[in-house]
DNA sequence: CATGAATGAGACTTCATTCAT
DNA sequence: AATGAATGAAGTCTCATTCAT
C-alpha cells in the first residue's frame, strides 16, 4: 500500500513537473521574443497550451517564472562544465569538449542568455525585487568561478598549464569565454565555432613553458 | 517691427527646444535605469520637471520619445568621428583623438547605448513598429561605415596605412571599436582607456609595411 | 462524463451570456441618459454591477458595446414584425397586432431608438468607424423593407389591399410607421396609442376598392 | 476727443464682434459634424483661424460657446416669424412667407438644429449644467408660442381664421411646423418645399367656415 | 489541480483650461 | 487682446492576479 501511494505520488509529481516544464519552455520563448514587461502571462500560458490559472498554480508571480527560468538554465549551464563520461582523457581535448558543451548550451538558449547578460545592466536597477535576483546571481557567478578554477587545477595537475595561482588562470579563462560569448551573442553570430578559438587563446596564454 | 517679431519667434522656439531637450534628457535617464516598457511617461515628465501633457506636446507617443532619443544620440555620436578643429595633424594622433571623442560620447550616454546595442535583440522583435526603427538604424549604420571609410582613406593618403581596399580596413577598424565598446559597455568597465588599445590594435594590423 | 462536461460548458456559457446581457442593458441605460461620448465605461460597468475589466472581456472597445447594442435591439425590433402564434387570422387585426408589437418594443427601448434615429445625423459623420456601422445599418433597413413587403403581400393575397405594386405599398406602410414613430419619440409622447392610427391611415389609403 | 474715443471704442467692439462671430460660425460647423463632446476647442479655434486662447477671451467655457450658439441661432429663428417689410398684405400669403423664412433659416443651420431638437432628449439628462440650458430653452419656447399666437390673432382679425381660442390655434400651427420640420430634419430631406404643405394643412384645419 | 472569467490598479493618451509673452 | 505651449484631471484600455467551478 505504501508502494502504491508512493507510485501514485510520484506519478502526480511527474505530471506536475511536466506542466512546470512546459510553462518554463513557453516562458523562455516569450521572454526571448518580447521582454519581461512586454511578455504577458496569458501569452506564456497560451504557448504552453495551458490555462492562465495553471501558471499560477506553479509560480506565485510572473517574476517567479522568470526567476525560475534563470535558475534552471544557468544551473544547467553550470552543469555543462562538469566532466562528462565521454570526455577525452587529454586535458586540452577535454577542455575543448567542455567549452563546446557550454557554448552549445548557451546557443540553444540564446534568447534567454541575451537577456541574462544585459540584465545587471539595463534591467530595472532601481527595482527592489531585482536585488534578490542579483543576490542569487552573485552566488551563481561564484560557482561558475569555482568551476573554472577546478578545470584550471586539473590542467596544472596534468602539467599542461603553468603552475600559477589558479584564481588568476580561472579569471583569464572565464573572462575569455565571457567576452567572446557576449560579443557573438549580441552581434547575432553563431557560438559553436568559437570554442576552438577560446581554448586556443587560453592555452596560448597559459600553457606551461618548457623548462630551459 | 519685423525684427521684434522674429526675435519673439526665435525666443519661443528656443524655449520649445529647451523643453524638448529637458524631456529627452530625462527620458534618457529613465530609459537607462528602467527599460522601455517599465519606464512610465509620468516618471519622465517628473524627472524633466514638466507636466505629463508637455511630453505629449513634443512627442506623439511614448515610443516617439525613445525614437527621437535614439536618433539624436546616434547622430551626435556620428558627429564625433568628423575631424575637429583642435585635432593634431598627424594621422595616428588624429585617429586617437577621434576614437577618444567617440568613446567619451558613448561613455557619457552609456545607459542609452547599452539599450541601443542590445536592441535588435531583446527588444520586441515581433513588434511592427520596430521595423521602421530598424530601417533608420540601417541607414545610420551605413553612415557609420562611410565615416570609417573616410578615415581609412585619409590614413592611406597620408601613407600611414597599407594601401588596401578601404572597405576592408574600414570594417576592421569599425569592428574593433564595436566589439571593444560592446564588451566594456556590458561589463560595466570605463570606456575612455580603451581608445589607445583600439588604435594600437588597428594600426598594428594595418600600418604600412616599410618597403624592403 | 461527456454529459457532465457538456452541462458544465453550457452553464459557463449561460453565465457569460448573463454578464453580456447585464452589460448591454446597463449600457442601454447609460447611453440613453448621457450619450456615446459622455457615457463612461466605468458608469456602464458600475450600473451592470461588474468590474471595468469585465466589460472588456466581452467587448473589445467602448464602441463595440454600442455597436452590439444597436445590432441586438434592431434585430429584436425586426423580429416583432414576424407573424406570432397568437395573432388573429384576419389581415387587418393581424397588422394591428404586429404594429402594436413593434411600437411597444420601440417604446421599451425608447432611449436607444432616439439615438438610433438621430444617428446618421448628429453622430460623428466624419468618423471612419461610422462607415461600417452604416453599412450594417443599410442591410438592416433592407430587411425591414422586406418585412413590410411581405406583410403587404399577405394583405393583397387576403384581398384586403388593392392589388398594386407591393413595393409602393410597403414604402407607404413603412414610411407611415417611421414618421409617426419619429415624431412621438422625439416629442416624448407614448407610442402605444399610435398603432391604431397608423393602421387606419395605411388601410385608409390602400384598402381595396369595392368592384363597381 | 470724446468722439474719437467713442469711435475707437466702437471699432474695437466691432473687431471683438468679428472674432466672436467667426468663432461661433466655426463652432456651429464643428458641433454639427461631430457633437458636443467630440468637438474640441482646438478644432473650433483652428476652423475659425484663431488661437485657442482667443476662444477663451470670448467665452468662459466650452459649454458657453455652445450655449451662445444656441441662443444666437434660436433668437434669429424667432426673428424670422416677425412681419417683414416685403411681406404681402393678404394673411395667407404673409403666413406662407413667414413660414418659408423660418424653414429657410432652419435649413441653413440644419446641423445645429438637428442637435437642438434631439437635445432635451438624448443629451445628458443627468447633467447639472443642462438644467440652466433647459431653463433658457423654456423661455424661448414660450416666446415662440407667443409669436405663433400673434400670427393667429392677425389671422382672426383679418377674418381668415375661425375666431377660436388663439392658444389652441397657435398650438396647432406650432405643432404642425414642429413635427414636419422635425421629420424632414432627421430624415435628411430639404425643408423649403414643406412651407406650402404646412400652411395648407394649417389653413385647411382652421380657416373660417363661411356662415350659412 | 486545471481552468478561464472577473477584477481593478495602473499605464497611456486626450483635451479643457490657464497664463506668460 | 491674441496666442499657443504648459498643465493635469479624467477617460480608455491592459494585464497580473484571484477564485469559483
Amino acid at each position: 500500500m505504501k508502494a502504491a501511494s508512493t507510485r501514485k505520488t510520484s506519478r502526480r509529481e511527474e505530471a506536475r513537473a511536466l506542466f512546470r516544464n512546459a510553462i518554463l519552455e513557453a516562458a523562455e520563448e516569450i521572454f526571448a521574443e518580447r521582454n519581461f514587461h512586454a511578455a504577458r502571462i496569458q501569452d506564456i500560458a497560451a504557448r504552453a497550451r495551458v490555462g492562465v490559472g495553471t501558471v499560477y498554480n506553479h509560480f506565485e508571480q510572473k517574476e517567479d517564472v522568470f526567476r525560475a527560468l534563470l535558475e534552471e538554465r544557468t544551473e544547467a549551464m553550470l552543469a555543462t562544465l562538469a566532466p562528462a563520461p565521454g570526455d577525452p582523457p587529454a586535458f586540452e581535448a577535454a577542455l575543448l569538449a567542455r567549452v563546446t558543451r557550454l557554448l552549445e548550451y548557451v546557443e540553444r538558449h540564446r534568447g534567454l542568455f541575451q537577456i541574462v547578460m544585459s540584465f545587471g545592466v539595463s534591467a530595472s536597477n532601481t527595482d527592489e525585487s531585482a536585488k534578490e535576483l542579483c543576490g542569487k546571481s552573485v552566488k551563481r557567478i561564484e560557482r561558475m568561478r569555482a568551476a573554472w578554477r577546478e578545470i584550471v587545477r586539473e590542467g596544472i595537475a596534468a602539467g599542461v598549464l603553468e603552475p600559477r595561482e589558479p584564481d588568476d588562470l580561472a579569471a583569464f579563462l572565464g573572462g575569455t569565454v565571457r567576452s567572446i560569448t557576449l560579443r557573438e551573442l549580441m552581434s547575432g553570430e553563431p557560438l559553436g565555432p568559437r570554442a576552438a578559438v577560446i581554448t586556443e587563446l587560453f592555452l596560448g596564454g597559459s600553457r606551461r613553458r618548457a623548462k630551459t
